[in-house]
DNA sequence: AGTGTCGCCTGAATGC
DNA sequence: TGCATTCAGGCGACAC
């Protein structure tokens, strides 16, 4: 599922059932994810109050007041189900981890393709570990701008929608924002990355952040198997401008769909790219006639 | 160093 | 109905 809106959305669930309650016990259903889960996983855990929990990119984390804390990452299909104190659970396909907390709460951690992963984190240290250390700054923090997007991009020979893709540039944005918010500041994917002028970089900036906001209000991006915590799905995808919508009509949009095919699918680097090749030319074309 | 390709794994949708 | 193929929100190990 999930891009920074999704991984967000799964965090505020979280946080009211973890934050100051305790772990009484963590059942582990199988050894590994997409890695395998640490040893000591479950000593680290059990028994510890949980202070905080955060998000960094894609990864959730979850701050625990014996001086440790753990990530968690949801790949492409893993999920985060909550059941409040009294709620009965019976294991289903595919549920991997499960907390139990002192509340009563249940936390439990699905992932039918395994791409996801856990890994445990120091308190004081974790933005070194090595899932941290490279990663760009966060799309809605102070730290990100046109400036700064401008000098991460400079010499980059790849296309700019790939560029976007590469956690190192941004963090947290995934497939489904990149397409939308390349559409939103008009310029073409398949443009190289250290071309981008610093006002296409600005216009950037500002859209991803303006995509990723409205998502989170959506409640994120459901294309299958995306679900919060109480399993409802999100509403974002029905605002989606480009993504997934090859053929049809992009917003604002007055051309002949018939003539000029709608909205085109490429691929890239081995993803698929949604755009409209008139709002989105190479070179400033638009505007020029309506 | 930077970039493109492949593989990890399952399930849903599509084609024959 | 059934079987094979294709594709999917991510990421890291490779080869070049």
């Amino acid at each position: 599922m999930p891009e920074l809106p999704e991984v967000e959305i799964v965090r505020r669930g979280l946080d009211p059932v973890l934050t100051d309650n305790v772990i009484t016990g963590v059942d582990l259903w199988r050894s590994n994810l997409r890695t395998p889960i640490p040893k000591n996983f479950k000593k680290a855990l059990e028994s510890a109050k949980v202070v905080q929990t955060a998000r960094r990119g894609k990864y959730i984390l979850v701050f625990l007041d014996n001086g440790q804390g753990f990530a968690l990452h949801l790949g492409m299909s893993g999920r985060i189900m909550i059941h409040e104190p009294g709620a009965e659970y019976t294991r289903e396909k595919h549920d991997h981890i499960g907390f139990r907390m002192k509340s009563g709460a249940q936390v439990i951690f699905n992932d039918a393709r395994r791409f996801g992963m856990v890994f445990l984190v120091e308190r004081d240290t974790w933005e070194k570990e090595s899932a941290f250390a490279a990663m760009g700054p966060e799309p809605l923090g102070n730290k990100f701008n046109g400036e700064i997007l401008f000098k991460k991009l400079k010499g980059k020979k790849a296309p700019i929608k790939a560029a976007l893709l590469d956690q190192r540039v941004v963090a947290g944005v995934g497939n489904i924002y990149a397409c939308e918010a390349l559409f939103e500041s008009r310029i073409s994917p398949t443009k190289l990355a250290g071309k981008l002028t610093k006002d296409e970089c600005e216009r950037l900036t500002a859209a991803i952040r303006n995509v990723l906001n409205k998502a989170i209000k959506e409640g994120g991006s459901s294309l299958r198997d995306y679900r919060n915590t109480k399993g409802d799905l999100g509403y974002f995808q029905h605002h989606f401008s480009v993504y997934d919508r090859e053929g049809k009509q992009c917003p604002g949009c007055n051309c002949n769909i018939l003539k000029t095919g709608g909205v085109r699918r490429i691929v890239q680097a081995g993803r698929s790219t949604f755009y409209c090749s008139k709002k989105q030319q190479p070179e400033q074309k638009q505007g020029k006639r309506k």
